[in-house]
DNA sequence: CTGAAAGCGCTTACAG
DNA sequence: CTGAAAGCGCTTACAG
């Protein structure tokens, strides 16, 4: 088949400006005018082109609009993996959001590796993105943080999800992790949980790294001694909260509770605990963190600190809806977690 | 700032072909020609353009190219809901599949509702996609497949993935699940599990129909009698599991191993059990559905039927190719699930 | 309030 | 092998 001839038949099944135009009796511009609210077009008129746009299917050509305003209506998200719960659930939302206003979602998971990162960054502007959202856990380096001021000056909206980026410039909806942490971790002390360990990633973590600080808050609130031995930087798997509670029951290493940096480590680490006949809570106490849905059907039922994917999906859209209005957005918007009592501590 | 000096702006930051022409000395034409690999272009030639190229950063405008070759580099990826694991699994491995080709990958989440289904499918041709994998469980009505059959006749390449849509003529990939059902509900009737009743969501779901069917089959091939008030029709939600076993215990409903249409059903139906007092698997054998990272790590651990995300991803990503390179594809695929062996039955 | 025209950035027949 | 030209479908100053 021809390029001319596919494209007639392709211009007989996907109607154009041009095709609502001849129905309507007007001419395209009209047509544009007329669908999109804003212009002053007759009421008469407005009406024959939505009837006859309705008529033949009509929707604007996502392509030629995006070249002709310069922008598409295409937010990406960046996830550090789609697989972790607190990052699906955060998908769902900002979805929710987004499609509400007619903004579809590009997905990326950067496997919380920065290559991707930074690969996607520099594909942003090519893509006439018209907002990105990156809700990644990881630290970023300050070659990174270049890549992301790039894509910034060429215009695209960003907005940080999980991780303050504000010393980037990077406006950033964040939870008080670290609040989270001393509070829950405080509260484990007080309960005779000392030595009370953590278990997660920490080291190239943004979020662990915060966690582990409100870890260390609590200790020293509580005049309580911290010992390095009892902080297992991990990644955060099901395996690896496992495989620590195994390594440090295998050397010995004392301790009666543990605040993990997410429900699936601390799910790893239930299990751990069961294989070596230890009890929850009654021999150790185990905390997790961000409510994840499986945390409340695990038995004992997982204590564990609050998500609010809803509200945090809520102030993406505000960050990002700002910047739309050429305002300046919130620097930083921090969301609470509330400890989540069950019957783990 | 004026629409004009934008414009400018703009201009300088994202480089065109035009400014790339003008560093390497040649015509718009001849920058297109070197970059996309196929034209005959010199090699001196080619050479020049390709360090101007990357000199200045430059990327094509993925809207005036789409605009132009009559489609996107865009595939929408079709889950039920991003929060299964099933599903966040499976976007992960198909956007992995899709990146390594150029592709950008545009998620919806259905919240497995058909409206939602429709409204994207009626969008499809006039954002150019240049494929769209509809992942959803659910039953497909014939409104549904009119309008799929629409954007296929607009010639937007499709696959369906989970649940067979051949008979609407749309490629697909699926597992076996009727077999996968039948296999395991066999062994757990062999092993004195009769009474086995059956949790997950049959009615309205394409997927979960096919794996009650195996249900029944193995019933029928043991000989063994069948009670519907044995199928527990619910959601694919952990607090599904966990009621409809709820429910059943208080009705004195009896039997002896529950075969669960997904891991969070059957997590939701073990802490069930275990509330009641229940030891699984001595009183009750337990099997789950899909293997999930979660379901190594329950106690006891969850025997279930095997999933293969990146051979579906891969085989997903095949029948797109052969749609892109305008041969048929194989009309349906079919993945065996094992049988994974754990602690529960 | 409406139409004709220009142009977004790219690619590809069409000439040479 | 290379360049000039046309056109994808849309929107928006520019005239009227």
């Amino acid at each position: 088949m021809s390029d001319q001839s596919k494209r007639k038949k392709l211009s007989r099944l996907v109607p154009t400006v041009r095709d609502v135009a001849k129905r309507a009796g007007v001419s395209p511009a009209t047509v544009s005018r007329a669908l999109g609210d804003k212009a002053v077009v007759s009421p008469e008129l407005r009406q024959r082109v939505q009837d006859a746009a309705n008529a033949l299917g009509y929707r604007p050509n996502a392509f030629a609009r995006g070249l002709r305003e310069g922008r598409s209506r295409i937010v990406a998200l960046l996830v550090g993996d789609i697989e972790q719960s607190h990052f699906s659930s955060l998908t769902k939302h900002v979805q929710k959001e987004l499609s509400a206003v007619g903004t579809d979602l590009l997905l990326h998971d950067l496997e919380h590796r920065e290559d991707r990162l930074m690969h996607i960054l520099r594909q942003a502007p090519a893509l006439q993105l018209n907002g990105i959202v990156l809700a990644s856990s990881d630290t970023i380096s300050s070659a990174a943080a270049t890549e992301i001021a790039a894509a910034r000056n060429a215009g695209i909206p960003i907005v940080a999800a999980g991780q303050d980026l504000t010393w980037a410039g990077v406006p950033s909806v964040t939870y008080n992790e670290r609040a989270a942490a001393r509070h829950s971790v405080g509260q484990l002390l007080a309960l005779g949980g000392a030595p009370c360990a953590y278990v997660g990633r920490v080291q190239g973590s943004a979020v662990g790294t915060e966690r582990h600080r409100g870890y260390c808050d609590a200790h020293e609130a509580a005049g309580a001694p911290r010992d390095a031995a009892l902080t297992w930087d991990v990644a955060y798997r099901y395996s690896a909260g496992r495989d620590a509670v195994n390594r440090a029951l295998r050397e010995g290493i004392a301790f009666r509770s543990i605040q993990a940096g997410s429900d699936e480590l601390a799910m790893g680490a239930l299990a751990a605990l069961t294989d070596h006949g230890l009890r929850v809570p009654r021999d150790v106490r185990l905390v997790g963190f961000g409510n994840v849905e499986m945390s409340a059907h695990l038995r004992p039922a997982l204590t564990t600190l609050s998500s609010h994917a809803e509200e945090m999906a809520r102030c993406i859209h505000q960050a990002l809806d700002s910047q739309w209005q050429g305002q300046a957005p919130q620097e930083l918007v921090m969301i609470e977690r509330g400890l989540v009592q069950r019957q783990s501590s």
